[in-house]
DNA sequence: AAAACCTCCAACCGCCAAGCG
DNA sequence: TCGCTTGGCGGTTGGAGGTTT
C-alpha cells in the first residue's frame, strides 16, 4: 500500500514538474518557510513534507547559485571539509548561494579522493588535491573553568598528554577580537605551526559595523556558528580542537601549499 | 547510427535530535 | 519519563544526458 498525503492523494515521487514548482513557490511565498507538514496541503501538492522541503531548499529558494564552482569556492570547501568533515550544511552555510546538496555532490564527484581521480578539465582543482586528508578536526564546545584558563597562560604547551588545543577569543573593549591558541599537546613544536595554520584559517576582517570578525577561509564566519561557549564575563570564549597527530598532519599539509 | 559506458545531480531514504503533550 | 511528530542532516541511488567505442 502506497503512502497517502494529507490531501488523501497518493504520494508522488520522482522529478518535479514546472507546475509543482510553481505551486510550491507560491505557497512558500505566501506562508513562508517552515511548517513543512502543512505545505503539501496548502499548496495542493501530492508530495511528502520532506520532498517539498528539499525541493525548496535545493532548487527553488531565491539566490541559489548554479553552474561551476569557482576556485575560491573549491578552496573554501577543501578547507572547511578538512576542519568539519562531511558536515555539508555547515560548509554550505559559508558559501553564499550554494546548498548542502550542491557541496556534497561536488565533493563526491570532484574532490573525494576515495571516489576517483579528478576530472582532467578541473585544472583549478588539481593543485588543491594535496590538501585533502582523511583526518577531521571537529570543534566542540568546552565548558570554561579557571583551570582551563590557566593552561593557556604563559606556558600553554605544557600539559599532560591528551591532545587538544584550546582556542580563546577575547574582546579588548575596543571592538577588537583577539584569538589566542593554547596548545595542550604533547608536541610543543605544534605551537608555532598551529598558530600559523589557524591564523590562516581565521583571518581577521573588519565588518561594516566597524566591529572585527573572522574571515574563515575567505568567507566571514560568526562566533555563533562555531558553537562557542561564552565565559561568564561575556568577553572570553573557548572552543576545543583535538590536536597532536591530527593537527600535525593538517599543519604539514598546510605548509606544503 | 547505436550500443555501451560514464558523469552529474536531483531526489529519496533512513537516521537523529529537539520539541511537545 | 516516554512516545510521537517534525525538521534537518548525510549517505546513497536512479535516471537523464553526454561521451566513447
Amino acid at each position: 500500500m502506497k503512502p497517502i498525503t494529507a490531501t488523501g492523494l497518493e504520494v508522488r515521487k520522482g522529478s518535479w514538474t514546472a507546475k509543482e514548482d510553481m505551486l510550491l513557490k507560491k505557497c512558500i511565498e505566501k506562508y513562508g518557510e517552515g511548517k513543512w507538514h502543512l505545505i503539501p496541503l496548502r499548496a495542493g501538492l501530492s508530495r511528502c513534507r520532506k520532498s517539498c522541503r528539499l525541493r525548496w531548499l535545493n532548487y527553488l529558494r531565491p539566490n541559489i547559485k548554479r553552474g561551476n564552482f569557482g576556485e575560491d569556492e573549491v578552496d573554501l570547501i577543501l578547507r572547511l571539509h578538512k576542519l568539519l568533515g562531511n558536515r555539508w550544511s555547515l560548509i554550505a552555510g559559508r558559501i553564499p548561494g550554494r546548498t548542502a546538496n550542491d557541496v556534497k555532490n561536488y565533493w563526491n564527484t570532484n574532490l573525494n579522493p576515495r571516489s576517483k581521480q579528478p576530472k582532467k578539465e578541473s585544472s583549478d582543482v588539481k593543485p588543491l588535491q594535496h590538501m585533502i586528508t582523511t583526518t577531521v578536526i571537529k570543534p566542540k564546545p568546552l565548558a570554561f573553568s579557571n583551570t582551563q584558563n590557566e593552561c593557556m597562560g604563559d606556558n600553554p604547551h605544557i600539559m599532560a598528554n591528551g591532545g587538544s588545543s584550546l582556542i580563546r577569543t577575547s574582546n579588548d573593549g575596543d571592538n577588537n577580537m583577539n584569538i589566542s591558541i593554547g596548545v595542550t599537546s604533547s608536541l610543543s613544536i605544534l605551537d608555532d605551526k598551529s598558530n600559523e595554520y589557524l591564523d590562516d584559517l581565521f583571518d581577521d576582517i573588519q565588518k561594516e559595523d566597524g566591529k572585527f570578525g573572522w574571515l574563515f577561509g575567505g568567507s566571514p564566519i560568526s562566533e555563533q556558528e562555531l558553537n562557542v561557549v561564552e565565559q561568564e564575563d561575556g568577553q572570553n570564549q573557548l572552543f576545543e580542537f583535538p590536536m597532536d597527530d591530527v593537527a600535525w598532519k593538517l599543519i604539514t599539509d598546510s605548509n606544503r601549499m
